[in-house]
DNA sequence: ACATTAAGTGATT
DNA sequence: AATCACTTAATGT
């Protein structure tokens, strides 16, 4: 784990601070279509993503799912700054949307660290910063495209999340993660596929306008 | 060969 | 864009 957390984070935290991540951090690994953390879940640590990528949910009364944003290596959850600050659940489920590899530093060290050391202060804040961002552009996303858009957004941003241009996904999977049907996601994925923007494989799509 | 799961289609709201 | 009812295709046992 040292090498990979060196790696990742090296470049960003002092010395000091790598050593104390590892003491306190445990690195997990959790494997495609795991849920990380559950809404209603206390969160009693932070995880900083080493590799893989996971996928943050809501849902809502009826059991619907709606997908929110990726997180990728370098990314944290931003769910854990507002909820570690006194002993509130998560509102989010984290799904992992590969394998994922994490180290889970325990909230109490992030409270002492962020009076202790500026680059900590400094990555959270810029982390909480630029996932607020992407969570406007979701909401954008979702007030303002229409559903072919949002289909070939999403498509497009789990082909970036997984390096890999192939997505490896059902038509239903798609449509719990936009919150729609599976009949729509499939006649929408074939007017892209005759747009030249998909290629459509059994469990498998090709996202060719990347 | 049969059952199961994924995907395609037409009609209706 | 959603839902229903049904067909067809691919895959697992």
């Amino acid at each position: 784990m040292e090498e990979s957390l060196l790696q990742n984070y090296g470049y960003l935290f002092e010395d000091a601070l790598m050593a104390e991540m590892q003491e306190v951090g445990v690195v997990k690994r959790f494997d495609q279509g795991t849920i990380i953390m559950d809404i209603g879940e206390t969160i009693s640590h932070m995880p900083l993503l080493l590799s893989g990528a996971i996928k943050i949910l809501r849902e809502d009364e009826s059991g619907d799912e709606l997908l929110l944003y990726f997180l990728e290596r370098g990314d944290t959850c931003a769910m854990t700054f507002s909820c570690c600050v006194g002993t509130h659940k998560s509102e989010i489920r984290a799904i992992a949307e590969s394998n994922t590899e994490l180290v889970m530093i325990p909230v109490q060290n992030m409270e002492t660290w962020m009076s202790k050391y500026g680059t900590w202060r400094q990555f959270i804040l810029d982390s909480y910063h630029t996932r607020m961002t992407e969570l406007l552009e979701t909401v954008d996303t979702i007030a303002f495209l229409r559903m072919d858009e949002r289909l070939l957004k999403h498509l497009q941003d789990k082909a970036m999340v997984n390096h890999d241009e192939y997505v490896q996904t059902t038509h239903q999977d798609i449509a719990y993660d936009l919150n729609t049907s599976r009949v729509v996601i499939s006649r929408l994925l074939k007017k892209l596929e005759k747009e030249g923007k998909i290629e459509m494989h059994r469990n498998k799509i090709k996202v060719i306008d990347l």
